[in-house]
DNA sequence: AGCATAACTGGAGTATTCTCCGGATACAAC
DNA sequence: GTTGTATCCGGAGAATACTCCAGTTATGCT
């Protein structure tokens, strides 16, 4: 009995080509560990995983995508704890915290992973978009939008809310402008008020912890 | 008599070098304009321009702001339409009035000059933020938060709202997403709404121009 | 006018991303 | 096992952003 495959779906993966995957990926984060992620060419990842250029680039299509691959890798666990971790950030807790608590979240996480982040961003201008992961981060913010007004256009606002978190934007401000972290998290908080019905006339940080 | 420079500025530019430096950038903005701006080179605007690349590095230290320099050329009108132009956009209006037809100019801006936009804003990462122009919609955002909002946090939230509107997150809306530009506008209006006091309850348009 | 010097010029050179394609190879069918 | 072929591999090469520096020139001072 043989299985077939998926009307339409891409064709498996080789043996040999997965694995060349794997060694990529494994070779890009060590080199960047080691050297900062600026100072690492696509050459170098090559001859490191042991392979041509081409096939880093039949792998990945251009040096964003690898990045990407990379980052993914570091944040798994940050993937789904949002969708099946505990509350406040989990399922369980009102929308309109589960929002909060993602933003906040979200900003930790590029904290962690800024200078890969910018690195990722740049190179082609849709890069930051057409990665899955940006597309979990819309699709989530724009179902807790929903549920919190479920009169405006959710798809919009999760676009807008994101914004203010690209690492170029990001980093600026913590590095350029000197904006400690906790300032960050405290603007996005003043950015949400006004889109849950009942908090948006106190700038008080709802949550006590000052910035 | 001689004029004496301001201690500190940075020495008179030599009019040798005035002169070079604006026929690169009218060197540059014509092969913009004829072949596309993904599609001129640095050794093609040199060669056009009668110079050496040398020269032009020298004049603009990279490409993103010889970009900023063409558009800041095209929107001089702009720039000042919003801080001596007539209301609402200019002053004489209620700084919330002023600080939507802001967002709505700039929207409008954004979807001119889109292309020019996302070529200037690759490159570096802090490309967008050096420019003298984000310098200036910040401040001009930040001073009308403040008079709207007086405890809240106007430097950060003049970035937040700056950064729906970078070019790249714009042009993704528009053609991949397919967003129509007047939904772009009800966005942003959505999401000031909540920092305006007295607006924050209704979803409508305030100037029924729907979308 | 002549001179000293600081600023400017331009093109060869460097580094890097990404493309291309001839040859090798894994996998399926028989 | 053998064979056919779709996929993959890898390095040479093209394109291009940016650097460097030896020679030149504008500018201010005397």
């Amino acid at each position: 009995m043989r299985e077939l495959r998926v009307v339409g779906g891409p064709p498996p993966e080789r043996a040999d080509a997965a694995q060349n995957r794997r060694r990529i990926v494994r070779a890009a984060a060590e080199l960047i560990a080691r050297h900062g992620p600026e100072a690492v060419s696509m050459d170098e990842v090559a001859r490191a995983a042991g392979v041509g250029v081409g096939t880093v680039y039949r792998r990945f299509g251009d040096r964003a995508r690898l990045v990407y691959a990379v980052i993914d890798d570091r944040e798994r666990g940050f993937q789904d704890a949002f969708i099946h971790g505990p509350p406040p950030l989990g399922p369980g807790a009102p929308a309109a915290e589960r929002l909060r608590a993602f933003l906040h979240a979200l900003a930790d996480r590029t904290e962690a992973q800024a200078d890969l982040l910018v690195m990722a961003e740049s190179g082609p201008p849709d890069a930051r978009f057409r990665d899955g992961s940006y597309a979990l981060y819309h699709r989530h913010l724009a179902m807790l939008l929903g549920r919190i007004r479920p009169g405006a256009d959710a798809a919009y606002l999760a676009d807008a809310l994101l914004a203010p978190l690209a690492a170029n934007l990001f980093l600026y401000q913590r590095r350029t402008r000197g904006m400690p972290l906790g300032r960050v998290k405290a603007g996005l908080d003043a950015l949400i008020a006004g889109l849950i019905p009942g908090l948006n006339r106190t700038d008080h940080d709802p949550s006590g912890e000052g910035l």
